[in-house]
DNA sequence: CCTAGATTGTGAAGGTTTTCACAAGCTCGT
DNA sequence: ACGAGCTTGTGAAAACCTTCACAATCTAGG
């Protein structure tokens, strides 16, 4: 018998990827007082095809109106929930320099329900100043710091040599996802989820598709 | 009879990002001073199975020695050309404001083959300044000024209202790869590659991470 | 020169994701 | 109350990507 877990099955990266876009969409239309809005204009907004609207949302029941479409807010209220955004994720940021400080002083993620409630560095320059209404802590008191803060999502923007270290610790600090800057891969215990965002790779797939047209 | 282009055919995404990654391992090997790198080496430390480098390297051609491995210079200079990246690529950035400055200001794209050559910014207030050594232009000047620095990849760090208007533009001039930052979907011509970054969404993708675990 | 041991290159199998295609179901105008 | 016109939900097919497995080939050591 397979093992059955009590919540959703899993879903693939590409699938949960579109979701926040349909999501996006969803509130673009929901500002603009759709009530209803189709698989097709879902689709085309973000460069896919109905087929595989109707594919993602089928994976979590069927809540489209045939021959109407979905209901905005319905629908809405749904992705929110199977991407976890009901609720405010409190965010810490380890590492206040030039990526970490542009992170920590952008406002757009708050209204997304990403709230930054911490800010770390080495560096006593940085330590005490005051970065977007938060305060920049030593790194060194990061593991007492954080369980009071009761951080989810810790972005990593250290210098590449320091990241595995933080990361580490931020794993036995209780934080469960890590969005690193580094360009290094990170070795964290099982449980704990990575995503690294690869600037200069991303330039290199840019360079591959210049070459290669 | 199919058409068939003279250079390399059509490679998977997925397959491009390993090449990246297979890249940066062995230019650390070739730090070290080893002359040869197996499949299984390069496989560990970017956490892929051995099977799936040699496919993505058979893509290509066959340039190890069985028995042996790969010839750690040798495969440096062959991924470095498949990936565009044995010359220079001209980059500008187009936005000068928290995420632009912090990428002007980064010294590692230059030594991975991208430089800066050209910043563009509205706000008159920026305009004239210097960051990381390129001086920041008015964004009225960016067709022209763009062709004379003869810029070849667009970093796009505009608010996201501006986003479309300023890829329009940057398309006209002569720009055939974009990396955008902002969160919207671009509409660009044929033959321009557009790689977006969106870190609300990586946020969004770690959330959901931690609500299905 | 020959054998033991290691590693590549690659067809074939397996798995996953996307696309296709259409019956079923809903709405709205008449 | 009914038919025309859309749109969903979903099996089946197709496309795509990864893993398997092994013959072919190389090195190194005696
Ligand atoms: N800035 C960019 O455009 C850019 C581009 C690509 C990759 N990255 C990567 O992002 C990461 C951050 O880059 P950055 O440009 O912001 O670097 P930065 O040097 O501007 O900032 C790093 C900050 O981390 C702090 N720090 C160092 N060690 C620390 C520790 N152990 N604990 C806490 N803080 C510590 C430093 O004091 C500094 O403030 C690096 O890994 C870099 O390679 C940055
Ligand atoms: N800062 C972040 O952490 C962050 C996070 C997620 C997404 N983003 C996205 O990245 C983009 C840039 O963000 P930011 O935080 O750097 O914004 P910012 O407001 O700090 O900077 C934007 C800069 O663009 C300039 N600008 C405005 N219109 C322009 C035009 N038409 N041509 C040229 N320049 C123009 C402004 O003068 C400003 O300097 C935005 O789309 C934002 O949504 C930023």
């Amino acid at each position: 018998m397979p093992a059955s877990r009590a919540s959703v099955r899993k879903i693939a990266e590409p699938t949960v990827r579109r979701l926040s876009h349909y999501l996006r969409y969803l509130e673009a239309f929901e500002r603009a007082g759709r009530g209803t809005v189709s698989s097709g204009e879902l689709a085309h907004s973000g460069g896919t095809t109905s087929a595989q609207v109707r594919k993602d949302l089928s994976f979590f029941g069927s809540f489209g109106k045939r021959g109407l479409g979905y209901d905005t807010h319905e629908l809405v209220a749904k992705l929110r929930q199977i991407l976890g955004l009901d609720r405010a994720w409190r965010l810490v940021i380890v590492g206040a320099g030039k990526i970490g400080s542009a992170l920590a002083r952008h406002p757009g993620f708050r209204g997304r329900g990403f709230e930054v409630v911490g800010i770390f560095d080495a560096d006593p320059n940085r330590v005490g100043h005051v970065l977007g209404g938060v305060a920049v802590w030593d790194v060194k008191v990061l593991e007492s710091e954080i369980r009071h803060l009761r951080a989810d999502i810790a972005v990593l923007a250290v210098p590449p040599e320091e990241a595995q270290t933080i990361a580490t610790r931020l794993g036995r600090a209780g934080v469960h996802a890590i969005l690193d800057f580094s360009t290094a891969p990170l070795e964290v215990p099982a449980g704990v989820t990575v995503r690294s965002v690869d600037l200069a790779l991303e330039l290199e797939v840019l360079s591959h598709a210049l070459v290669s047209r």
